[in-house]
DNA sequence: CTAAACTTTGACATCAATGTCAATGTCAAG
DNA sequence: CTTGACATTGACATTGATGTCAAAGTTTAG
């Protein structure tokens, strides 16, 4: 499929597949025209670029976590330097402190709508 | 305590703690002098805000979720606008986003480091 | 009293993520 | 073949979160 398509299916703008892909996160292959092409893995890729963006994550730590992920789908035992361990244990520590905020905050949201008279909005949300 | 404290124990730079209240999410009193003066709450506070921003929210939506919590604090119940619910809503849908792009992002990285030959990182990290 | 350390405000700079536009090439439909 | 939709790259602009600096007042240590 063609970058429009993979934007449209992903919601995430031509323009930022592009940054990307520059930035080392996503990649494609090239048709003959010079067209980037992608494939169904790649919508999901996409989605979960966006996502650890949308998360606060920088371009680069989340090069570091797609990278890490891609290593461990091989058999070896990956390897990796002390400094790299370390930055990614630093990493994760941040990303615990991000998921003890952020749930907390759902809960204050989803209580707070519950107690309005909108919580019918939680459960349509679900469907 | 002044700014500076403040800032010593969260680890937030006076900077950002100015931007913060200028942006209606940390409020403070001021002494005589003019200088800020913060009291015990306003650490756990502003750490919790800068948790939020770091978890990808603007500093408006942040703000939204803040001032949530506190309505809920209060007896009555809350009264909302359909259109505010409905944002909040949107925005509870990006939380839940978000919260398992980055469960899933805090395992791979967790087990990546099990593999690796710092495992030892993961322990440390907890103390 | 003086010097160093803090605070205030405000301006200006930076950086990453994102929008927008222009010039050009490709493709599909009429 | 021509037109319109989509693709390419590259440049420039914007926005939000930050860093940094300057000028001026305050407080504290010596």
């Amino acid at each position: 499929m063609k970058i429009g398509e993979l934007s449209a299916r992903t919601g995430i703008p031509t323009r930022m597949l592009r940054y990307y892909e520059q930035q080392g996160l996503l990649s494609s292959d090239r048709a003959d025209n010079g067209y980037r092409s992608y494939d169904e893995a790649d919508v999901e890729r996409a989605s979960r670029v966006r996502g650890l963006i949308q998360s606060g994550l920088t371009t680069r730590l989340a090069k570091a976590v797609l990278d890490v992920e891609r290593q461990c789908e091989l058999a070896a035992p990956p390897i990796c330097s002390r400094a790299l361990a370390q930055e990614l244990a630093a990493e994760l520590a941040a990303i615990d402190e991000r998921l003890a905020c952020l749930s907390r905050s759902r809960e204050s949201v989803a209580r707070y709508l519950e107690l309005t008279e909108h919580g019918d909005l939680l459960r349509e949300a679900r469907v």
